[in-house]
DNA sequence: GTGAAAGCGCTAACAT
DNA sequence: ATGTTAGCGCTTTCAC
C-alpha cells in the first residue's frame, strides 16, 4: 500500500527535527527533550514505524541468527535437539537458521558456505558421519564466529563441546541385563566412526571386565546402516550361532527393534530367553511388543544448554572478552521396560508404563 | 587474526584504483579492463576477500531467508515437511528459519515478530490450532512479504496454499474397510478446529453414504488431544457399546495404536473382529503389532512445493509482476497393512511389509 | 537538548 | 575502461 517502508527520515521531516534527535528518541537515549521525545514516538506509533533491520544488522554486524547443523532432522533424537535449541534461543532474541548434511561432508560443507550469506553470529553443529576434516569450521573461528559441537563432536578441532555420557549409559544398560542374570551379552554397534557409537561399545565392554565376564567378539555386530531390517539379520545371525546370546545391548533403538522381531519369529521368549535393551528411546520404543528398554538421552535439555553456551560465547566475542571452551556431558538415564524385565516386575498394563532410572 | 574483515576499499586501495572497479571485477560486470579484472580477482582471492553480506542485504534490502512456523518439530509429519522446504530452498541459495508454535496463537503472533528483526523475504507457516485471527499474516503480507500456508489452512486470508487430499485419503480408508467387508464403521477425529480434521471427518462420512451405510453419531468419537492415551480410551468405550464397530479409521496414527491395544487388551482379534486404520503413517505405525495400515500424506513433497511456490512468489513481488493465489492439492496413497488385511493377503513376513495403493 | 557530519560496505548512475 | 558521486537507514561523534 504504502510506497516505501517509513523511517527515521520520514518522522524527522515532518516534525521539523533532525534525524539523529528521532533515533535518540526512539531508543531510549538520554540527552532527550522529553516534549520532543513524546511527539517523536506518538507520530512513530501513528504511522506505524518499524526500524529497518537490514540496517540495523548492517551497522553492528550482527544478525541474531543461530546457525544450526544437524544431520537428519526427522529423527526422535535431532529433533528433540533442535527443539529445545529453538526454545532457548528464542528466549535471548535469536532465532535459529537450520540445515541437514544428510550424514555429507560435501553437503555439511556447502552450508557452512551457505550460512556465510546469512551471516549468522554463532554456530551448533553435530558432525555428520563422514566429516573428516573440520577446517570449515575452524575457518568460521577465525572469522570470530562461535562454534558449538554437539552430540556427534571431534577432537579435531578446540570448542565447547555438548555430549551425552554415552559411556555411562551403555554401562548402565548393560549392568542392569547382568544383574537380572545375563552373562552371556551380546552388542550390536552403530555406525563405527562416531565416537557415540565407540563410546557406547565401551561401556558395553568396560561392564562386562567389571563384572568378571569375558567380551567375545563373536557376540559384537557392526551395524553401519541403522534400521530394523539390519538388527534383524545380525539378531539372526547371533541366534543361530552355536553360542546364542541371553541378552543384547543394541546402541540404537531402530536395530533393537529389528533384533525384537528376529527373537519373537525365532520363536524364543523375551526376556526370557533374550533380553533386549536399546538406547535413545524413540518413540517407536513403546509400541513395540514387548515394550522396549532403552537408554534417554537428555535431547532437549542439551539442545538448550548447546543455545545457552552458543549466545553466551557470542556475546562474549563481543565484548572483547577471552572464551574458554567447556565440554558438557549430561547424563542419561535408563528407562526399563517389558524387553528386560517382562511384566511381573512392572504395574498391570498400561499404555505407557516404564521405570526410570537415573 | 586480522583486525577486521577485508573490504572492497581495501583491495582498491593495494591495487590504486577506485572502489566501484574492484566491485565490478569481483561481479562480472562489463566495462572493465581484461588486465584490472584479473589483478583485482587475483588479489582478492590472496587476502581471501569474502563480500560482506550484511552490506549486501543491506543495499538490495533482501535476506534470502525463508521463515517457517509449525506447531511441532518432534512430529514425524512436519520433520519431514521441514526437510522438503530446506532441501528445496537450498537448491535456490535460500536459507530456512524455523519456529515452532507449540500450537499456540501467542507464540505464533510472537515468531511473526521476531522474523521481522531477521527480515525474512517470505513464510511457509501451518497454522497452530488455536489461531482464530490471522492479521500478524496480512500484516506481513502488506509488507510485501509473500505467505504460503500448508496443511494446516485457513479461508481468512487470500494465499498460496498447500494442502494435502484429506478428504479422499479419509473416504479411501474409510471405503478400504467398507470394502473388506466391514459395515459398522466407527471414527476417532482429531482436533476440533482445524481443517483437515474436518476434511477427514467429512471424507469419512461421505464413503459411508455412497456406500448406503448409516452415519451414527455413536461411532463418532472426538479426541482434542491426539494421544495413544485417548484412543485406547476412546475405544475402550466403543467396544463396550452395544453397538460395536467392525472397523474404525482414526484421525491420526497414534490415536490408532491406542485403539490397536484397546483391542488386543479386550480379548478381540485385529482384522476380523475389528479392523483399523490410521492417517500419516508415522514410522511407528509398522513398530505396532499387527503393523496398522494408514494414508500417507505427501510430507516431504508438500514442503518441496512449498519452498518453491514461496520462492517464485518473492522472487515475482522483487520484479513488481503480480502474484496469483494458487491452492495445491496433493495427493495421499493407502499403506495397507495387516491391522486390515491380516497376514494371509500379505506376502511372507517381513519387518516392512505393505501394499501401497495411490 | 539538538543538529551537522561522517561512516558502516556495497552498488548504480553519471561523468570522463 | 575507469573514477566520482550518491545513497540504502541507522547510529555515533562532535559541535553548538
Amino acid at each position: 500500500m504504502s510506497k516505501h517502508n517509513i523511517s527515521l527520515k520520514d518522522i524527522a521531516r515532518k516534525l521539523g527535527v533532525s534525524i539523529p534527535t528521532v533515533s535518540r528518541a526512539l531508543n531510549n537515549k538520554p540527552d532527550i527533550g522529553k516534549e520532543t521525545k513524546r511527539k517523536v514516538i506518538e507520530l512513530a506509533k501513528a504511522l506505524n514505524y518499524e526500524p529497518n533491520q537490514f540496517a540495523i544488522n548492517f551497522k553492528n554486524q550482527q544478525s541474531y541468527i543461530i546457525g544450526v547443523i544437524i544431520p537428519k532432522i526427522v529423527h526422535h533424537f535431532f529433533s528433540n535437539v533442535i527443539s529445545g535449541i529453538i526454545t532457548e534461543a528464542e528466549k535471548s532474541g535469536y532465532s535459529v537458521m537450520l540445515f541437514q548434511s544428510n550424514e555429507s561432508y560435501e553437503s555439511e560443507l556447502k552450508s557452512t558456505q551457505t550460512f556465510k550469506r546469512s551471516m549468522i553470529d554463532g554456530l551448533i553443529i553435530s558432525l555428520s558421519d563422514n566429516t573428516h576434516n573440520v577446517d570449515h569450521l575452524k575457518n568460521l573461528q577465525d572469522h570470530k564466529i562461535p562454534v558449538v559441537l554437539i552430540d556427534k563432536v571431534t577432537d579435531m578441532m578446540e570448542a565447547s563441546k555438548i555430549v551425552c555420557n554415552d559411556y555411562k549409559g551403555a554401562y548402565d544398560a548393560t549392568q542392569h541385563l547382568i544383574s537380572l542374570g545375563k552373562r552371556n551379552i551380546a552388542h550390536i554397534t552403530g555406525a563405527r566412526k562416531p565416537t557415540t557409537t565407540k563410546e557406547r561399545y565401551r561401556g558395553y565392554k568396560d561392564a562386562l571386565i567389571a563384572n568378571g565376564l569375558p567380551v567375545k567378539e563373536g557376540l559384537i555386530k557392526y551395524c553401519d546402516l541403522i534400521s530394523e531390517d539390519k538388527g534383524y539379520y545380525e539378531m539372526k545371525n547371533l541366534i543361530s550361532q552355536d553360542d546364542r546370546p541371553d541378552g543384547i545391548f543394541c546402541a540404537t533403538d531402530p536395530t533393537a527393534i529389528g533384533a525384537i522381531n528376529a527373537i519373537k519369529d525365532s520363536g524364543l521368549q523375551i526376556p526370557k530367553d533374550i533380553a533386549v535393551i536399546g538406547f535413545s528411546n524413540w518413540n517407536m520404543a513403546y509400541i513395540i511388543d514387548p515394550p522396549l528398554s532403552s537408554v534417554k538421552q537428555p535431547d532437549y535439555e542439551m539442545g538448550e544448554k548447546a543455545s545457552a553456551l552458543i549466545i553466551e560465547e557470542i556475546q562474549n566475542i563481543r565484548n572483547e572478552q577471552p572464551i574458554t571452551f567447556k565440554t558438557h556431558v549430561m547424563e542419561t538415564s535408563l528407562i526399563i521396560r517389558e524387553s528386560t524385565v517382562g511384566k511381573k516386575d512392572l504395574n498391570s498394563r498400561d499404555v505407557l508404563n516404564y521405570k526410570i532410572i537415573e
